[in-house]
RNA sequence: CGGGAUGUAGCGCAGUCCGGUUAGCGCACCUGCUUUGGGAGCAGGGGGUCACAGGUUCGAAUCCUGUUAUCCCGACCA
């Protein structure tokens, strides 16, 4: 129960030690038995169940329906696809057999060799092979189409290094898959649904994001055309928040999905998918996270407000407490969602600093003064104010600072991502920029894989993305200094 | 998979170099009293196969060998 602060304080320091002591401390989630592997505590997990049901209703409005793929995929669906094995070979959990037996030599019990699958299973690292496989018997004519499936699933991919939410072996997400009649249509569905991503990144989570085109490098294996959402963390790396691919008919050749047109012909479908994962936790804690701890959307905050009763005896305590639960329901009957803390084992004190470190926006505190005043002391966690106001209008007062927070929030955000994007034209600055900045950087780039690649090579910093928004703009590759259209976003990232 | 570090109570650590009473400290936990407007104080109490397996020794947390796990820095990646 005990937090030590002074530990989340070296941001400067080390700002991946930081940021797990924070997800571990604020009771988020912590490291599992199982190499790579996190347990998500409930408070955390309130938090993801709270994202998933607004994404899954925003999925829901654009016309999706939930299914579910199996987990295991044989192995031989892996390799019909090229650039799809090639991309996810070098990370698959692979199910070899499928019995134990006691150990002849003793303790404990070992694989039984003579239960060696005669065709090995892997553990799904994202589902497009299962379920184009599937799709292929549910298409047979135009009017099948379009399909508009989302799954919520856990997925593997066994990462060398792991970071609890931001690459872990195991995680939870939604992938969603839908076959098309027309290239159009389905370029149109991934661009409908990257912009599903933003909207959530930016309304609900408070986190500025930066839509555009992957480069053919950073591409998703298997895609033409891959969507991204950039946010930027407060050290100055970007991180890849979701993805939606336009696959072309890359899946549907591979598994040989077609269907009859109008005029009686055969033509091979046309494909997206798009994911969020549980990242987005990793990119909700470290965009607005201070050293006092997490700092939480009023709008995805499991608790938005926090009672502290200030007391002595337990007379006080019981008067506090009656008091309080009449302002609890208030605030519940508007829809906020409110804990009364009457624990009487910790002191106020310790309950203050464990609702910042939790992130939870409001706070308010009653105490024998204030029910002689008929005040309370209403504090903000994003800004870490404090102030005495009437009990009357609370509720109001309430609701309206909850959305001024979320506001504020994402206002900070963004200014902060505003003052990190920098314009550089040659290559020392660029340089110095990615060294003492950080941040995104806009630059120009001949459009070429070497050129990217050397400067990844060179720099760490990789092209985040394309943006949408770009405008044409004739300038000089600052690796190469060929000629450029147009100016794309580099950063160090996660 | 390379480089570095660490495994001692729920958590954080000291002790290891230089082997020697009953393995210690802080936090947390339990009991009691006093406290309570920003992380309480005092008193008492419980909790350990010192990562695992061998070896050396009269004697091993400590020395030797092997194994294993975790963390940090790279390479890889949502």
């Amino acid at each position: 129960m005990a937090v030590e602060l002074k530990d989340l304080t070296k941001v400067e320091e080390n700002y991946s030690k930081w940021y797990n002591d924070l997800v571990v401390k604020a009771g988020l989630a912590e490291n599992s038995a199982v190499r790579g592997c996190m347990v998500i505590k409930p408070y955390g997990y309130a938090i993801w169940e709270k994202m998933q049901r607004v994404l899954d209703d925003m999925f829901k409005q654009t016309g999706h329906e939930n299914a579910y793929f199996p987990l295991f995929i044989p192995k031989s669906f892996f390799s019909r696809e090229a650039h799809h094995v090639e991309g996810f070979a070098k990370e698959c959990a692979v199910v070899t057999h499928y019995r134990l037996k006691n150990d002849p030599d003793g303790n404990g019990v070992v694989v039984d060799p003579a239960a060696k699958l005669e065709e090995e299973l892997i553990v799904r690292p994202t589902s497009e092979t299962i379920i184009w496989n599937t799709y292929k018997n549910w298409i047979t004519s135009y009017r099948d189409l379009p399909i508009l499936c989302n799954q919520w699933a856990n997925v593997v991919r066994w990462e060398m290094r792991t970071r609890l939410f931001l690459r872990t072996a195991e995680f939870l997400w939604q992938e969603g898959h839908t076959a098309h009649a027309t290239r159009e249509e389905a370029e149109a569905e991934a661009m409908k649904m990257i912009n599903v991503y933003k909207s959530f990144a930016e309304e609900w989570m408070a986190l500025p994001v930066i839509v555009g085109h992957k480069s053919p490098n950073e591409r998703f294996a298997g895609a033409e055309d891959t969507l991204t959402i950039e946010a930027l963390m407060q050290d100055g790396k970007a991180l890849q928040s979701g993805t939606s691919h336009f696959l072309g008919q890359n899946f549907a050749k591979a598994f040989d999905v077609t269907y009859t047109t109008r005029e009686g012909k055969q033509e091979y479908v046309w494909a997206t998918s798009w994911g969020v994962s549980t990242r987005l936790m990793g990119a909700l804690i470290m965009a607005h996270s201070d050293n006092n701890g997490l700092v939480l959307p009023p709008k995805l905050a499991p608790i938005q407000v926090a009672m502290v009763p200030i007391y002595k005896g337990t007379e006080q305590l019981a008067t506090m407490t009656e008091k309080m639960e009449a302002i609890a329901a208030d605030l519940r009957a508007r829809g906020i969602s409110v804990k009364v803390d009457t624990r009487d084992n910790v002191r106020s004190g310790f309950k203050f600093a464990e609702y910042e470190l939790k992130g939870v926006p409001v706070r308010l505190a009653l105490g024998p003064r204030d029910l002689e005043n008929g005040t309370i002391e209403l504090a903000r966690r994003d800004t870490l104010t404090k102030e005495t106001v009437p009990q009357q209008g609370l509720t109001e007062r309430i609701a309206a600072l909850l959305d001024e927070i979320q506001h504020n929030i994402f206002q900070k955000a963004l200014d902060f991502r505003a003052s990190m994007i920098t314009r550089v034209d040659t290559w020392d600055e660029f340089i110095e920029t990615l060294n003492d900045k950080g941040g995104f950087i806009s630059a120009h780039w001949d459009g070429t894989v070497e050129t990217e690649v050397a400067i990844k090579e060179a720099t760490k910093a990789t092209i985040r993305c394309i943006p949408l928004d770009a405008e044409e703009e004739e300038g000089r590759c600052i690796f190469s200094g060929r000629p450029s259209h147009r100016r794309v976003l580099f950063a160090r990232s996660y």
